[in-house]
DNA sequence: GTTTCTGCAAAGGTTTTGCAACAAA
DNA sequence: TTTGTTGCAAAACCTTTGCAGAAAC
């Protein structure tokens, strides 16, 4: 692990490991220092390049095999950004109930949380007979800024 | 065309056909009318295997050529109830604005609608300085009847 | 007749898997 | 040592596509 990686994300890989007898290996390293090495979303084929970038000795069985367990651990969510590509949210460990809306102009993503959603959510879900465990919203909306200009306001974020 | 289509949607398809200069296919017929025979959800697979029974004379690729019209004519909707595959969903002609609850128990699929929902995401999005265009909330909540009975309420919807 | 559509079979792209060698604990 | 991990290459999936014959209009 490298110093990069926040203390949290650390604590519940190790955690994670060691309470599935799996081995921190130096493939599985580079893997995880890739995926959380920004806030971006990415997909499996983004990751594997920006993990070879690190150190080229990971191959693509070895990632998809270590999404897979970054998955099931918690550390990292498949997110649906509408596009045909499964891409993966590194940022559900700070942020467990962002939300994502999407430019349909630039494509950027931007993250947002919003108290009344998650409440209303709640409601809904109670007086359906059910009880809430998680929940995804994608928005898609356009920004009047990029047809004003040909930019986005978000598309340095 | 068979009569147990809705008028509506006999009606959409039929304007969207001419406008593109499509041409009406025993294919297409069978394809749409196992579409939208009932208001289930589907894979392209399930709509494959629904429509031979009617007729078979349909392929694979016939079927997914037809998929991708339903999806550009806005009379099915791609959705993600968070499952390995691509759903279709037929019903959002009659109820454009629904959202999915997804029973982690049964997995059955309960769709509701919302206004107050509707409102708070056209709130958030202009907030954020956008104006909204579509959006999707899958919520995935367990039942507590499921687990007392070993059934769900709405195993039979 | 002209244009669109179809089935076939092959190709594409992504993800998974069996296995023998290898590495962590 | 023991058990888990890896890379490779093949397989598994799902979806798309080129093409020549067939069907719609």
């Amino acid at each position: 692990m490298t110093s990069s990686l926040s203390q949290q994300i650390q604590d519940r890989l190790e955690e994670f490991l060691v309470s599935k007898s799996l081995r921190r290996t130096r493939q599985r390293d580079v893997i995880v220092e890739a995926a959380f090495s920004t806030t971006d979303h990415f997909t499996a084929d983004e990751l594997w390049e920006k993990a070879r970038k690190i150190d080229a000795t990971a191959s693509r069985a070895t990632l998809y095999r270590t999404l897979g367990l970054l998955v099931e651990s918690g550390l990292l969510k498949e997110i649906d950004l509408g596009r045909d590509q499964t891409y993966y949210d590194p940022n559900f460990v700070d942020h467990p109930h962002h939300n994502h809306l999407i430019c349909t102009d630039c494509q950027k993503v931007v993250e947002f949380e919003d108290t009344h959603m998650s409440l209303l959510e709640d409601c809904i879900t109670r007086r359906l007979g059910f009880r809430p465990e998680t929940s995804s919203v994608r928005i898609e909306a356009s920004c009047d800024e990029f047809r004003r200009m040909g930019d986005c306001q978000r598309r340095k974020k």
